[in-house]
DNA sequence: ACCTGAACACCGTTCAAGT
DNA sequence: ACCTGAACACCGTTCAAGT
């Protein structure tokens, strides 16, 4: 947002490598992590392409700087909301935390594509795991289940659930070719026909969007979290 | 693997979009899915790339396509597995299809970064869904929680979960310098210290690879059946 | 020390031209 | 009907040359 605002001042002052990174970012998240190209970038910055690799390595490590901006976010985020539940014992303390994860990811729907090819891990990548055992293990876990559970969070403890076929929104659906789907569906597909009856007769002005993301994070989250509960308790 | 074996008889029939897409998947098998350009497929094929565009529309159709050969594979596998547990209630059943679906996966791991990027349903994933959903459904499951649990499955009703921070393997590790890594790591980070500790006490031999996939795999699948199953009882 | 212009080796894709 | 050569608009990246 600065990165307009005070041309002058801002071109006095060389380039750096946090500049580089938070423009990438303000990129990503105005259009998209397709438009994150080294020219593009560059452009953005006041600079041709070539100069960047005077502040950053090669395009990964814009990559690996945008993910570590985020954990940035996420380690704050993380921390207020781990005030609010303290001493509330670890399943609040651990469904806050993930939760303010997400709140994070919703802010920068680039960041999961772009988590899901890193294969370093930064220290603030570490510190927020490291952070999220130690919640486990203060609740009584094993080494070994709270091992089990990160695993089992998966990205989740990141934030995030990669929601597959996520349909682009359709703006222009003829209602009436959009009946005929449905019925060559249900005749196809029984099951998912039924469901999306079901969708429909709930909220009848749309057959798409009826998949309430925040519901089923959370729902999956519970799921997750009282199962781990129990076994918990087994040990 | 006959794509090589018959040259000349491969050269007199014409290419056909089946044939382009066996050799897409061949070589990402072979290969990763960086390779599958549209030269490489092409020249796999013995023909310049602008061939391709005869048999099939763009990149994206080649990846749908190759998907499409995997979730043929996927529900051959999985009516396999089926006929095992016919009978034994919905759990064991969706339990046999969803590790049949990981071991196609396993043979494809190219699969899921390919997944993860389609945004259209073709008839063969929407059939697999169906039948995920009929499994449910004939286990007693409302449509709410059956549509509830395919959410909290996510892309582990396809038989995987994108591992965040897949380490490469590391042949040219130090010893001495991996001992030192590991003092790091145990004084910033105490909680993933210890468990590094605990991991190396179990296998000396090896600080990598001390994440048994498979099981974390089906840790986390029983975890969300048990959860299910439970969820069930209550309604 | 930082930035640039020109260039290279790759992409996906189009199109007129060949058979 | 199918295949090709040349070309276009993009990538990331290198390097010698500028200031």
């Amino acid at each position: 947002m600065t990165a307009k605002t005070d041309v002058q001042s801002e071109a006095r002052t060389p380039l750096n490598r946090e500049r580089v990174l938070q423009a990438a970012v303000d990129l990503a998240d105005r259009s998209g992590i397709a438009a994150v190209t080294m020219r593009g970038v560059a452009a953005d910055v006041g600079v041709e392409a070539m100069s960047l690799y005077n502040h950053v390595d090669n395009k990964e490590d814009v990559l690996d700087g945008m993910i570590d901006l985020v954990m940035v976010e996420l380690l704050e985020v993380v921390d207020v909301h781990d005030k609010e539940s303290s001493g509330q014992g670890w399943k609040p303390s651990m469904r806050k935390r993930i939760l303010g994860a997400r709140s994070v990811m919703l802010r920068h729907p680039w960041a999961p594509s772009v988590f899901e090819t890193r294969t370093n891990m930064s220290p603030n990548i570490l510190k927020y795991f490291d952070d999220l055992f130690g919640v486990f293990r203060n609740g009584g876990f094993s080494l070994d289940l709270a091992h089990h559970a990160m695993h089992a969070l998966g990205s989740r403890a990141l934030g995030f659930s990669q929601e597959l076929f996520v349909q682009e929104d359709d703006d222009d659906v003829d209602p009436e070719m959009a009946a005929m789907m449905m019925q060559q569906m249900a005749k196809n597909y029984p099951n998912i026909g039924a469901l999306l009856e079901l969708e429909i007769h709930k909220d009848p002005d749309s057959t798409l969007g009826w998949c309430d993301d925040q519901t089923e994070f959370e729902f999956a989250l519970d799921l997750l979290l009282d199962g781990l509960d129990r076994q918990r308790d087994d040990a």
